[in-house]
DNA sequence: AGTCGAGCGCGCA
DNA sequence: TGCGCGCTCGACT
């Protein structure tokens, strides 16, 4: 199905974060050459591969966790971040904006 | 400074 | 066929 394009790609996007990075929907929206930043979002509650793809590394703008729908939720979103180096409090990132990963369009 | 609305792309009813 | 969503930004108040 060519319209997993744009789904596949962000999923794809994911796969270029280093472990201890997060990056936003809007990068990857930003990145896909698209506005729909609800629908990165979407893809991301619709990942195939939510294992194989690391959406918890994806957090709003804000820094903030946003949602997860995989495991127990954020919590679990949360957890993993924190695994991962990441300093979180009250559900949103600390350093988030010095571990903030941001891809290569066209700097 | 805070609140509201619009806009995207896919999935599901 | 139509609406909602793991969101974001711009404009108005």
């Amino acid at each position: 199905m060519k319209k997993d394009n744009f789904n596949q790609k962000c999923l794809n996007k994911l796969h270029l974060i280093p472990k201890g990075m997060v990056t936003t929907y809007f990068e990857i929206a930003n990145s896909l050459n698209s506005k729909g930043y609800r629908a990165v979002g979407n893809a991301m509650a619709n990942n195939p591969h939510p294992i194989t793809t690391p959406c918890h590394r994806v957090v709003r703008s804000d820094g903030t966790i946003g949602e997860y729908s995989y495991s127990s939720g954020i919590k679990t979103k949360i957890k993993l971040l924190k695994e991962e180096g990441l300093l979180i409090q009250n559900n949103k990132i600390i350093n988030f904006k010095s571990k903030l990963f941001k891809f290569n369009s066209t700097s």
